[in-house]
DNA sequence: AGCAATTAAATTGTGCGCAATCAGAATTTG
DNA sequence: CAAATTCTGATTGCGCACAATTTAATTGCT
């Protein structure tokens, strides 16, 4: 007989499960419209965060995206052989690489912005919605990170 | 002057992204809880789902996980080397492994069982709260799963 | 100036996640 | 029944993620 207790441990009650599956399904979506572009889902979002804010160093650039030197490192070496940017040491502080956007790096934002709203189209969220689930998240990120954070 | 079309493309607009880092750190805070018993997350959420259901072959497993026997045979061969699961051929048809809990993979039931009340804790959610997230999440999982799977 | 401590990347190793391909087994069909 | 098709896992290859370690450069301290 099922105890009471195993409620807790089913997997269609854990949040955690749902967010691991979205995420997977949000990125499976992703796949087909930057297979054109020629990225994976984690160059997009790094060339998101270059077409902001371009000439910063490794270190920005992985506090803007969480992610670390480890994953960063060999990313970037690929977008730079595909001709999207150049990793250059800073002159002032040699341990710094500076990352910067080449012309075909730039020119490719004028493809890229065409794919938020055929995601927005596709997940049948309102924009009200959809600002919501994002904000939640986005909160839920931060009150995780304080754990995550104060125990290193 | 930055472009009104450019907004589309921020970071901090991105639902994906807020997803994605949130799924990253909600990983993280398991990390420690989950070092305690040798497993890694992923491994976590499949001894869930032999909890829930033991004796399945490895495509029932993977859909209930959303998971391809590229992720799973290797994951599963891990945990049968940590002792806590046998896969063997299906007598029946050949093609099917089956895959069966030992009793050391029952009993680590027990010591699981205490790790979604803490993580629910550390999220400061509601159990409402908790709730209405995860089965927005889950809609929203389903919802995008229509489109990739109608493409292939 | 000299040396320890700190910092930034790179490297290494493990484990996913998934596409593509392969092999073997079962089923369908002419 | 034989050939074609379908099905289930396993394998291979690539790209993350991230912990841990290493290397090189800079800063702080006396």
């Amino acid at each position: 007989m099922e105890q009471l207790s195993d409620h807790y441990l089913r997997l269609d009650q854990q949040l955690c499960f749902a967010l691991y599956t979205c995420e997977k399904e949000m990125t499976k979506l992703y796949r087909p419209l930057l297979e054109d572009l020629g990225l994976t889902y984690t160059q997009y979002i790094t060339m998101l965060a270059l077409w902001e804010k371009d000439e910063i160093s490794v270190k920005t650039l992985g506090q803007k995206l969480f992610l670390d030197s480890g994953t960063l490192t060999p990313l970037l070496k690929r977008l730079e052989a595909s001709g999207l940017l150049r990793r250059e040491r800073d002159a002032q502080d040699e341990r710094v690489v500076i990352v910067r956007l080449t012309e075909q790096g730039i020119a490719m934002k004028q493809q890229a912005c065409a794919i938020p709203l055929q995601i927005v189209h596709r997940t049948q969220l309102s924009p009200e919605e959809l600002i919501k689930l994002r904000d939640e998240l986005t909160q839920l990120t931060n009150i995780l990170n304080q754990y995550t954070e104060e125990e290193s």
